[in-house]
DNA sequence: ATAGATGGCATTTTT
DNA sequence: TGCCATCTAT
């Protein structure tokens, strides 16, 4: 038996040890949350549990990956046969295992994000939606909006309603493509990553998800805060409290609401306050103690929290002592930023491995300079967030012929294929899938006179089908056809795209079969392998949940950035990213520094313009960080004082645009106008669109030919 | 019906 | 910047 007792403290071992039937535990950032589960399973494991009766769901694959490895390391044998992963990742082998009665005996496919896009697109065009109307919203913003409308379980109306009223009008229409979409799907044998949590739901309620939900004895939950309803509902099920057979399951959800940060898709805090209504007996053990950060560090992150207006009760501490202090550093601009940062990282390397630091922020972009200024520096490191590899073109090629290999009646994949070769578009490829489908070989034939490598590669595809070779087999073998097509289609930078490719093929090695590999792709998408590399890690603050380093630099923490511009008009918004900002300084185990740089290079304008300091760092008493301001040639002065702008500026995140004071409002004021503004004409550069309104008599407006331009407005002729 | 060009646009976060 | 939608010439 492994000593529990003493290597736990006296809340974590309550958890691990405990018998109950629905224990909820309230882990704060850093309290050891991944430890507790670590060795809840090897408590379960070691007291007699057979493996497979248990379930862990964690938010990431990587998570219970390293959950697993970690609890076979402590037990000294691997914990083999433990059901493991993402809800849509175990949605996903379940209904492989059940599939849900209206696929027949078809197999289904799984449809990524821009697969459901592109459909939707079609959809629109066929049902000849929008078609003129450029407020009509894009395909992408559709799918959006439907995704978004099954996640929080409201009606389109009521989405759009909250988060983008000049839709309004619009709401038929997208209610009308997301049936025609809801219908192709099942016309298809389709399923989206939102069909997996409901198809899963379905299928736990029925007779035959009877044995599913009775093969475990335990659940285990993990960020559990980020849970949606539907999600919330399949542990309800799994835990099977009405079983006929047998006890119900012991669940345990592991959360902690200061860290919810998914709200925008459909997570909801409030499964953290129903878990005890669901679960009538539930045993709440808080996990307090921080062991993760210095004092300093916990003292900001203490102050980020008590300003929530949830106002969380908590409050973080550590038996530690001394630290670093947390520094606010305001860069003269973003470029100075990316150098700053590039050469601060320099001197952190002389002190921690590259793995031991990171550099957060809001969005994927946020990071192109520093990671200009980086490879400029010859500094290794990766990226989390922001644009996967498995989107690329190529690769969505590659798959493509994989899929079809799955499933040879996976539509996208068909499109996509038969669109490699010339001559071939939307129509052609429909026409060609619907002879496939039809089993009318010979009229395929025919059909496909035009285009005869295609009925090539469909002929692999089948031979590849009907017996296949090991997944790395298959990609070589893919790779060699699809190879010309490909230096074709990129003429520009194929050469550089073969990394990719070989990226793909050595993954597959590690699966035995073709489908369970797609599946991962598809559901996890890219983690780019060879975790081995001694890195400085880049990433989305989302991206970094549940992970730590020596050393954390947050950059762009000015307004419109981080908080996100799209957050500030409403206050749940704005508080969901007041709590991302909180996830991303719990981070930081022993430095934590955070960049405002004064000014940022604002792409309507077509200059630097001077941005206004994030309101989580103006609130920031000087008591617990000190502000630095970076001089001419880099050099950081420390100053005593909030900067100027920073006491100018308004402090509430809420603007109030009919009295503008500050050049934040102005562009917000003229950016709300912007609106109801058209097309105007000028006497030499011709008709243009008003983009913006820089002030009383001035107009930004682009002219097709001649591009961006101020004018006065009096040489201006409105158009209506 | 398709390819290719052109113009316009808006830029969260992720399974 | 890079993506989308639309236009235009085949």
């Amino acid at each position: 038996m492994l000593d529990y007792a003493n290597s736990l403290n006296s809340a974590q071992y309550e958890a691990v040890s405990c018998d109950d039937d629905a224990v909820l535990v309230v882990a704060g950032a850093g309290s050891g949350k991944t430890r507790t589960i670590v060795w809840r399973l090897a408590w379960i494991l070691e007291h007699g549990a057979d493996p497979r009766s248990i379930l862990l769901l964690t938010f990431t694959r990587k998570a219970s990956q390293e959950m697993l490895e970690r609890a076979g390391r402590l037990l000294e044998r691997p914990a083999q046969g433990v059901a493991g992963g993402t809800f849509h990742s175990f949605a996903f082998s379940v209904l492989r295992r059940y599939p849900p009665a209206w696929l027949g005996e078809r197999p289904f496919t799984l449809l990524d994000p821009s697969d459901a896009s592109q459909i939707i697109r079609q959809l629109k065009d066929n049902l000849k939606l929008g078609k003129g109307d450029s407020a009509f919203p894009k395909a992408q913003t559709i799918a959006d909006i439907l995704s978004k409308a099954r996640n929080k379980e409201l009606s389109i109306e009521e989405i759009l309603g909250r988060d983008s009223f000049h839709l309004l009008p619009y709401a038929p229409d997208i209610v009308a493509i997301g049936n025609a979409y809801k219908d192709y799907k099942r016309e298809k044998a389709l399923l989206d990553y939102d069909d997996l949590l409901f198809e899963l739901e379905d299928v736990l309620k029925s007779e035959a998800g009877e044995r599913a939900r009775e093969r475990y004895q335990y659940v285990l939950v993990d960020e559990y805060q980020d849970t949606n309803l539907v999600q919330a509902r399949i542990v309800q099920a799994l835990a099977g409290q009405d079983r006929e057979n047998g006890p119900p399951a012991k669940v345990m959800a592991v959360g902690d609401e200061a860290q919810s940060i998914y709200a925008f898709r459909g997570a909801n805090v409030r499964n953290m306050l129903d878990f005890q209504n669901a679960f009538p007996r539930t045993r709440i053990i808080p996990l307090e103690e921080n062991y993760r950060s210095t004092q300093p560090i916990l003292d900001v992150a203490n102050n980020i929290l008590s300003r929530s207006e949830e106002s969380f009760k908590k409050k973080l501490y550590t038996a530690r002592e001394g630290g670093a202090e947390v520094r606010i550093i305001s860069p003269i601009s973003d470029a100075t930023q990316a150098d700053l940062v590039a050469e601060r990282i320099g001197e952190l390397l002389t002190r921690y491995r590259p793995n031991e630091i990171a550099v957060l922020f809001r969005s994927g972009f946020h990071s192109y300079q520093l990671e200009n200024s980086l490879r400029r520096d010859g500094v290794p490191f990766r990226k989390y967030g922001g644009v996967r590899f498995t989107e690329a073109a190529h690769i969505k090629d590659l798959f493509a012929f994989a899929r079809l290999i799955v499933n040879p009646l996976d539509a996208p994949a068909f499109s996509r294929l038969a669109a490699m070769h010339k001559g071939a578009g939307p129509k052609t490829a429909e026409k060609l899938y619907n002879l496939m489908a039809k089993n009318d070989l010979g009229a395929l034939e025919k059909a496909c006179r035009k285009f005869p490598d295609f009925l090539a590669d469909l002929r692999l595809v089948d031979g590849l089908r009907v017996n296949p070779p090991e997944p790395r087999e298959i990609f070589l073998e893919i790779f060699h056809r699809y190879r010309p097509y490909m230096e074709r289609l990129y003429p520009e930078d194929w050469p550089t795209r073969l990394a990719g490719i070989d990226e793909i093929i050595q993954m597959s090695a590690n699966y035995a079969s073709l489908d369970l590999f797609m599946a991962d792709m598809a559901l996890d998408a890219g983690q780019d392998s060879t975790e081995s590399d001694d890195c400085v890690t880049l990433s989305t603050v989302h991206s970094a949940k549940g992970l730590e380093w020596s050393a954390v630099l947050i950059i762009d923490l000015v307004e419109d950035r981080f908080p996100s511009r799209r957050s500030v008009a409403r206050s749940e918004d704005f508080e969901e990213e007041r709590r991302l900002f909180y996830v991303a300084c719990t981070r930081a185990k022993k430095e934590l520094e955070l960049y405002a740089p004064a000014a940022i290079y604002n792409k309507m304008l077509q200059s630097r313009t001077s941005a206004i300091q994030s309101p989580f760092l103006r609130e920031l008493p000087s008591s617990s960080a000190t502000r630095y301001a970076e001089k001419m040639g880099g050099v950081l002065e420390k100053t005593d004082s909030l900067p100027v702008a920073g006491a100018t500026f308004r402090v509430s995140p809420f603007p109030e645009p009919q009295a503008p004071t500050t050049e934040g409002e102005t562009k917000f004021a003229s950016r709300y106008e912007s609106s109801s503004q058209g097309y105007c004409r000028h006497r030499i550069f011709g008709r243009g669109k008003i983009i913006k309104k820089i002030d009383d008599d001035k107009l930004q407006v682009n002219f097709p030919g001649y591009g961006l331009k101020i004018i006065l407005a009096n040489y201006l002729l409105m158009e209506d």
